[in-house]
DNA sequence: TAGATTGTTAATCGATTAACAATC
DNA sequence: TAGATTGTTAATCGATTAACAATC
């Protein structure tokens, strides 16, 4: 009844590969970066010697998709881009509430690459009353036990969790009965939260663990 | 001459398949979980069941480093936790300096996770007035013109960059002159460093992408 | 047209899972 | 001892890469 975000190589996500999906945002990025330096076409040899994979790969993930390229010419990079928004659903006003108004939900409340890819913070939360009030940027911190009441009058998409990993579960919690439809936590836990729930766990330190590892074998090396 | 941080499934990491190493800390988080609870033993089969995977894969993983269960018995969660610690290199004392001390900085130069698993910030930097000198817990920032003077005097393990996107590659390139072995990047650039430092990666956008695909999926489905 | 490069099928390679002998 | 569970070898499955016909 319950899942868990922690399904890294799971096979399937309505018949896409879960590899594949994965690097949807890595080409999302490198397009973004040729796009701004107004690159107009680009081959699969090329794309993937930037990012350093196998250019079949690439046409192979985005064959899962569609046919986006033309024979002989490549990609038009605006375009492919544009397909790859479509396809991670960039740019549609996705809302998002963030409850924890310590140092990293306000790094997130005005963190400017959200909104460049279509992503609006409707309300920042917190319980402390040192904070509530306060406002830091665009957002006024306000008190998280009216968190319902916010969402019952403005429906929102996603929850951002930030808050310590005591109370992640009893927000998780709250967040779900209020409605909303997906959960990104960045609390060092792993939540519970109804099947239906897309539940996406931002693993901080699972990244410097890894970073650790190579330091580790690189020590070890010498 | 160059390398980037993206090669997310690529093969062999000294021997050992990056897959194994990326479940590497979710088997740590799960064993701390059951430490937490003072849990003495756990089988493979229970502890996959927990996360979720097959108890095979976590016997595979765990034979690449060594035995260290009991047939018949299973697993002593502790003594399962210092392996796997000993493994990634936590509690080791590693150091780092974060460049940029806005909230994103802030938030890591105070996060207790990482005093928990033995690393230690020596230092936060940032190039803004208004900011250096200013204490926030237990760090005063200082001037990031001084910090090749700062790693000179003292050696540091791992440069976190936490700037705006645009300094972010000058950044790396002075933390790698002074001499640091890794870099862990939290600018949403594809950063150019050396072949021997280790560069990690946080991609932040990219879980938020991951989570935006999934939502689209479901309401696609609707 | 000739050259280039896609989209896709087939081949390879690696990772996951199953099975089981060893043994606590 | 009998039952349980490891560590590891072998089988399966899926993901990556190669190859190439289609075609711009």
């Amino acid at each position: 009844m319950e899942h868990r975000s922690d399904d890294h190589h799971k096979h399937d996500l309505n018949g896409i590969p879960h590899s594949t999906i994965r690097r949807l945002p890595v080409y999302h990025r490198y397009l973004s970066d040729l796009n701004r330096k107004e690159v107009e076409r680009v081959s699969s040899r090329e794309l993937a010697a930037k990012m350093g994979i196998n250019p079949s790969q690439l046409r192979q993930d985005l064959g899962h998709f569609g046919s986006f390229g033309q024979q002989g010419y490549g990609y038009r990079v605006v375009e492919l881009l544009g397909e790859i928004d479509r396809i991670l659903g960039l740019n549609q006003g996705t809302t998002m509430v963030i409850i924890g108004a310590g140092h990293l939900g306000m790094a997130l409340a005005n963190y400017e690459h959200f909104t460049e890819y279509g992503f609006r913070v409707a309300a920042v939360f917190d319980n402390d009353p040192q904070k509530i009030g306060r406002t830091v940027d665009a957002h006024t911190v306000q008190n998280v036990a009216e968190l319902g009441e916010f969402l019952a009058k403005t429906p929102v998409a996603i929850g951002v969790i930030t808050t310590p990993t005591e109370v992640a579960q009893s927000i998780a919690d709250r967040l779900v009965e209020a409605g909303v439809k997906a959960i990104w936590n960045f609390a060092p836990v792993n939540l519970k939260v109804p099947e239906r729930i897309i539940l996406e766990h931002m693993h901080i330190s699972e990244s410097l663990f890894l970073l650790s590892y190579k330091l580790q074998q690189n020590n070890a090396a010498d």
